[in-house]
DNA sequence: ACAAAAGTGTTTTTTATACACCCATGC
DNA sequence: GCATGGGTGTATAAAAAACACTTTTGT
């Protein structure tokens, strides 16, 4: 963001008076289905108004006393049972008008959300309660119109994803603890698409890393010859932490 | 962040009252003062309870029909006139508890802090209205105990200038028009140290990238030979947007 | 035997790093 | 003329990219 203009303070300085808020946490949550090669959403049929009947992020409202991540927690408690996540704060919309409710003839409040970004393992989440159809997964690249700004918060998740993905380990935090390299490549193939890279070279780029241990156990997976199973070494990064690496 | 426990639904629902917000915006506005070789952060010293007479970031609470962003550029208005600046969201601080405003003794409401991030020039940055000593600019590694969580913002904004000037070129949203490789190379080394990188290899990969433009106008800082003026060519850069690119 | 998947190695190209060295100016 | 900062080039090391090839299983 560039401004060349002059800032000039504002005039009136007390006489305005503050926007009184409800602060809501809306969730952008992934799961990547390795088998159907998908990146997936979990979306909630809005069954109130406003936007009645548009699909939505799954969020809540923050309760007293309760705080921003906890919030979070509970949104994706509510929806889905998930053994592994990885759950980290997005971005903050807060726009006067992004909410209709905010209308004087409404609630004539403001409500600003927290979005938070998670990425769960879609063979291990289970969507619960799921009676109605109100809740599903949506592929990422196949997403209807969401309600209130939640497209523009979907787009700046996924963007965090394909990013994130490529200098951060999240990824062992959705893989179950053992894991052959072929489902890492698998996951990173699914979001960052078929050619990112030769399957050999990210291999040992990947091992170079020395992060991941090979366990000495053999796992087959149908035919071909059976994948050694490693596993991610927490120890062993905590030193690269910070640093800058790249794991594509 | 990562969990292995399961998540469960929370039991209570409806039943729990929502939390009632004022939303505050904070800005971490840094400026590299190339000549003294210091990156400085503009703090403010508080006047009012809570923490009378403890150095803040400048912050504050946004207004009835007022963005986010707005929000931020008044603040950053009312305390210094900056021609070139670069702005972004930071991070959104609510936890409960983190100001003392909360109390049902006090106001009992709860006060939701969006950082923002802000880079100035220090040469054009003039502090305006400074009459009471209470604005002043602090070494980034000199910084007194902040009020609130402040010193948890400037610690992520500290940590965002440094990773974002490796990748983005926010650095031109600073230097003037104009500018020579050696005030870029200056303005690099102060945020990341000396040792970043050497002068040559900087300058060349810089080139490289395509998005400097020499304008052939020669200009003479005291002895040595004379320095090209460059400037930042944005539609050469445009294509490399969302490209992942390495500044240093 | 053969396909399929795992895993290794090799060659080529590109990029990073560390310098050495020439250029133009002020004093 | 020589110190000072600007600018170019080069030799070496390291990493990325492409891809050929071996190994071990299921059928």
């Amino acid at each position: 963001m560039k401004t060349n203009s002059k800032l000039k303070p504002n005039a009136n300085s007390k006489s305005e008076s503050l926007a009184d808020f409800k602060v809501g946490v809306d969730n952008v949550i992934f799961s990547v289905d390795i088998t159907y090669n998908r990146v997936l959403v979990l979306l909630r049929k809005r069954n109130n108004d406003p936007f009645k009947n548009y699909w939505s992020l799954p969020g809540t409202l923050v309760r007293q006393g309760e705080s921003l991540t906890d919030a979070a927690y509970r949104t994706l408690a509510e929806k889905i049972q998930a053994d592994n996540l990885y759950l980290e704060q997005l971005y903050s919309f807060g726009n006067p008008g992004r909410d209709p409710r905010e209308n004087p003839d409404s609630y004539g409040i403001r409500y600003l959300s927290v979005s938070y970004f998670a990425l769960v393992r879609y063979e291990e989440s289970k969507i619960i309660n799921q009676t109605d159809y109100s809740i599903a997964w949506y592929r990422v690249n196949d997403i209807p119109k969401l309600a209130f700004d939640h497209d523009k918060i979907l787009d700046y998740g996924w963007n965090r994803l394909k990013n994130k993905l490529q200098y951060s380990p999240l990824a062992f935090d959705v893989l179950p603890t053992e894991f052959t390299l072929n489902e890492v490549y698998k996951l990173y193939c699914t979001i960052l698409g078929e050619n990112f890279s030769d399957y050999s070279n990210f291999r040992s780029r990947l091992l170079k890393l020395g992060f991941l241990s090979d366990t000495g156990v053999k796992v087959s997976r149908g035919a071909g010859r059976p994948a050694s199973l490693y596993k991610f070494d927490s120890e062993a990064f905590a030193p690269l932490k910070d640093k800058p690496l790249l794991f594509i």
